[in-house]
RNA sequence: UGGGGCGUCGUCAAGCGGUAAGACACCAGGUUUUGGUCCUGGCAUUCGGGGGUUCGAAUCCUCCCGCCCCAGCCA
């Protein structure tokens, strides 16, 4: 992690911290642990908590952890973890040799239960799913207690030993807290600790009936792993108090659970039930599709660790439950990429344009500059001749006032090489045009005429001869609303999706040096973004993702045009 | 109508009783062989609202208003 990565603002987190240290709570340890649910993938809301967790040990000098919460076997599996740790390590951290799993805990958790059994704190209970509802009251009635909740430790020291000797039928019995079915706390109204399961789980496979719950399972782990800080989102709020109460009771090492606000982005869902619908409901190409926030779509597009990092850095941790624009995401990916990434010519949507002055059969290498921004990265010799391709947008036959690239007579720049000028258009039988004519000026090779002659556009171009055909995939937005649940009464947030979402463009023109790129090469296209290969790519045949648009005054020019005509 | 939180610029966010940081976005200019980058300047007389305490309040007290979370044998 370089040094400007590293001065991560303040928080409040932070300043908790400061005053632990000062104090010399915990002898002065700071340890943070990241506890995924092996039940998804990771997305950018996670990141979030990536950052924060690895960032905050890394700058106290303390360690994180990495730690599945792999407490309900029913949902989570093998190819989950592998995802994750993928995607932890790409993000750039390092958990080292501390990989711990809840579920290394079982027999641990199991004998604290019976602890709170003799202690009189839990008990077996009797009550169906429906009952345990009915019993809880609801938010402005306080519940009724269970009729189980008076048996004697020794009975339910056997009824538990025959929970998890299996003698009981999924979902007959549970293990309880005993705390206030009178709170005003849901969660303290006597929560289930454990329950019976015949589920094949992916570590501990069939050595367990009984599977132990979140709110009992995670406050343990925490005090096993002797984590000083344990970092949650703001809905485990009234759940502290129920993590304050079992390491009480227990009498173990006491870890400080802080919660703050999970990350939203705008255009963008960031919830593992959302995204999978997304997925499942073929809206999507996948989990890994570049439109997608999860870490691994986020990287197939071509969104570096470092400017993630750095986003997260820049958003900063409060409580306030918050909403960042996605235009920072972008910005942060743009910063990143303008600094180390190497330039190279390609066209998107070609239009043929002949040199008509320019002898044919011949050719010349042009320099070029890499990176503008990086003199260490060099120059590179770009082919030229006699039919070149430039993008259709770059030329208008009747262009409007503001518009200042090529148009019949006028004269531009193809970069680093010529000044060329409009000569004649041609059309095809609808009208549409097929090819330009324009004349070159030798005087100018490279760029610069020596009569100081100006010209208010520099086009990028391709040698038509030389070019690679090359597919690009441009995304936008997978939401048409800046909230996508922002829905006119029936239906959801998929009815916010954007159609345009993606745009695949298959006779594009690349120049000749990127024949060999390889998937996850990024470049910035000159004058229209930043790209990466993408793994469907083959060979001489590369398929290239839009990471990111360049910022674009003229879109925002023409945007602002339309508007204004609208409005007449 | 129970419990727990949160309200500072369009969006995040500092501020911790001494007179509103910063970033993104936006706007205006300059440089420029990318309408990119870079540079310069502008952008909250006011902190959800009302009272109060104080020489002094975004910060303390108080009442009110708004928003979010909780009734899984999910995490």
């Amino acid at each position: 992690m370089s040094d400007s990565e590293s001065k991560a603002p303040t928080n409040f987190i932070k300043q908790i911290i400061e005053e632990d240290l000062r104090s010399g709570k915990n002898d002065s340890r700071v340890h943070t642990r990241f506890p995924p649910e092996p039940n998804g993938y990771l997305h950018i809301g996670h990141a979030k908590s990536i950052c924060l967790n690895f960032g905050i040990a890394s700058e106290f000098g303390g360690l994180c952890n990495l730690r599945f919460d792999d407490t309900n076997p029913g949902k989570e599996e093998q190819e989950y973890v592998d995802s994750i740790k993928t995607d932890v390590r790409w993000l750039g951290f390092d958990w080292s040799e501390r990989e711990y799993y809840a579920s290394d805990y079982f027999q641990q958790l199991y004998d604290y239960a019976l602890q709170l059994i003799r202690g009189g704190k839990a008990y077996v209970c009797d009550l169906s799913a429906d009952e345990i509802r009915e019993y809880r009251g609801t938010l402005t009635e306080t519940g009724r207690e269970s009729p189980c909740r008076s048996r004697s430790a020794e009975e339910n020291l056997d009824l538990f030993q025959r929970m998890r000797d299996g003698e009981f039928e999924d979902g007959s019995r549970t293990l309880r807290a005993k705390i206030d079915m009178a709170s005003g706390n849901i969660n303290m109204r006597d929560p289930v600790i454990y329950r019976i399961q015949r589920a094949y789980h992916h570590r501990t496979g069939d050595a367990w009936c009984i599977y132990p719950m979140y709110d009992y399972a995670h406050c343990v782990s925490d005090s096993l792993e002797r984590i000083t800080h344990s970092l949650c989102t703001l809905e485990f709020e009234d759940h502290r108090p129920l993590y304050d109460w079992f390491l009480e009771q227990l009498g173990i090492f006491h870890s400080r659970q802080i919660e703050f606000a999970r990350l939203n982005l705008s255009y963008t869902v960031v919830s593992k039930r959302k995204l999978l619908k997304l997925v499942k409901g073929g809206h999507v190409r996948g989990w890994d599709d570049p439109r997608m926030p999860t870490l691994s779509g986020i990287r197939r597009r071509g969104y570096p660790p470092e400017a993630i990092r750095d986003f997260c850095n820049r958003i900063g941790v409060a409580k306030a439950g918050s909403t960042v624009d996605i235009s920072l995401l972008e910005f942060c990916v743009r910063d990143y990429l303008n600094k180390c990434v190497r330039r190279v010519m390609a066209v998107l949507r070609p239009l043929k344009v002949v040199i008509t002055n320019y002898p044919e059969g011949r050719e010349e290498k042009l320099d070029a500059v890499n990176n503008p921004e990086d003199p260490g990265a060099g120059t590179r010799k770009v082919p030229f001749s006699r039919v070149i391709y430039i993008e259709r947008d770059d030329f208008m036959e009747d262009p409007p006032k503001k518009y200042f690239r090529l148009a019949p007579g006028r004269e531009v720049r193809l970069r680093y090489a010529y000044f060329i000028t409009c000569t004649n258009v041609v059309k095809d039988r609808e009208g549409e045009i097929s090819e330009l004519h324009c004349t070159y000026d030798p005087a100018t090779r490279g760029g610069d005429a020596p009569d100081g002659r100006k010209v208010k556009a520099t086009l990028h171009w391709v040698s038509a001869g030389h070019a690679v055909d090359a597919e690009v995939r441009l995304y936008e937005s997978l939401f048409t609303q800046e909230d996508p649940e922002d829905v006119a009464d029936e239906g959801d947030f998929l009815s916010n999706l954007n159609p345009g979402s993606l745009q695949v463009l298959l006779s594009c023109k690349a120049e000749p040096c990127l024949r060999e790129a390889d998937a996850g090469d990024r470049f910035q296209f000159e004058r229209l973004g930043y790209f990466c290969v993408d793994p469907d790519s083959r060979d001489g045949a590369p398929v290239f993702n839009r990471t990111v648009t360049l910022k674009d005054t003229w879109a925002k020019v023409q945007k602002w045009e339309h508007q204004k005509e609208r409005s007449r």
